[in-house]
DNA sequence: ACCCCATATGCACATTGACGCATATGCGTC
DNA sequence: GACGCATATGCGTCAATGTGCATATGGGGT
């Protein structure tokens, strides 16, 4: 139950509604964790039901009304013992890298695009996550341990996609260099398969 | 479908049995795509219902009779039109960065644990990439299209983690010297919760 | 003799995730 | 006035994934 514990994470900070975090999931933590709004509602049932969290009622007229969720002291406990296991080291699960892995049996030039997609995608982001960092932390330090995490969270989240956005544009040269090489002919449906 | 599309990509390669896709899904393309050996059986499959690969029985004696599978003409293509689509850049969901997230909520000494337990997961893989890319590519230059493919795979692979090996260290740097400035008292079930 | 390991396949169940749809209303715009 | 958008919650379905269990047997260690 990962993204539960991500909730709890998030409500340590302040008390929050359902669709204020939908909003934190698709910014902040959400850089590195997404999640649509119906998965963290559904989240938020069964977080309740555990006693982990409280949902307040704020009546609010023209709008359905509010449900304002706080960590219980058990949900923080449990977030606590949550923490204290150790972490697993995810995957990477980039379908770019299957089509690497199969370069020689697809076509170059929807990679190529891909690529450059991808490149632009990663710049974007990695900009992002500088823009933020010089805003939150000018001086490259933080001042306490909550601090201290967030900046760790940015560098971090920085740093990879930097490392793609040149992995990417690696590649786009590498494929430049070996271009002329290929052994596939343009994809047509295959219905003239052997042709080149 | 990645999963299945990662399937057909190994079996570009040469014809496989389940049993040796498995172990191809925990070495080589498997340092980015988990996947257990029920979940690739059920998805070979669904693979063969689609007609997208043919299974050779070869009787064997002690053993069950292996099924060995073949890319079908329509497997390739299908291939071929999935690699053609545009990639979904994927999210990092690492747990680890839900604990860093909540830093001055959890207790620091697990996450530090954990940090030095990643660190060596982390440059063991270094490690093992550099070994594979040192052996395969001594040159550091692939010389066709596939080999390009897996040096450009097994390059960012040793990136990855380098960087986040590096990471790991500098968070733990970063812990150490603001250890003593934390507001959490040490778990012990939260039953002296107020105590520091 | 007993147990674990490698080989080789697969089912069943639970969780997680992705996607569409429904409800209810005020506010701006075309 | 019709339409989309923001606010705010939620259901239902299906695909993908994770975990445990089952079957069958030869070979090596203790």
């Amino acid at each position: 139950m990962a993204l539960g514990d991500a909730i709890l994470a998030c409500l340590t900070e302040r008390p929050m509604t359902g669709y204020e975090l939908a909003k934190t999931f698709d910014s902040s933590i959400g850089f590195f964790w997404k999640a649509d709004h119906q998965q963290i509602y559904r989240e938020l049932s069964k977080l309740r039901d555990r006693g982990y969290i409280q949902g307040r009622e704020v009546v609010q007229s023209g709008k359905p009304n509010k449900l304002i969720y706080t960590l219980t002291p058990e949900g923080r406990t449990a977030l606590r013992h949550w923490a204290a296991r150790p972490s697993t080291p995810p995957s990477i699960k980039d379908d770019l890298l299957i089509r690497l892995h199969a370069l020689d049996s697809i076509d170059i030039e929807p990679i190529r695009t891909d690529l450059m997609d991808r490149l632009e995608h990663h710049r974007d982001r990695h900009e992002n996550y500088e823009r933020i960092l010089k805003k939150r932390f000018p001086e490259g330090t933080a001042s306490g341990v909550l601090d201290l995490g967030n900046l760790l969270l940015l560098r971090l989240g920085a740093r990879h996609e930097q490392m793609v956005a040149d992995f990417c544009e690696e590649a786009l040269d590498a494929l430049s260099a070996m271009s002329g090489k290929g052994t596939v002919v343009p994809l047509d449906d295959g219905k003239r398969e052997g042709k080149g």
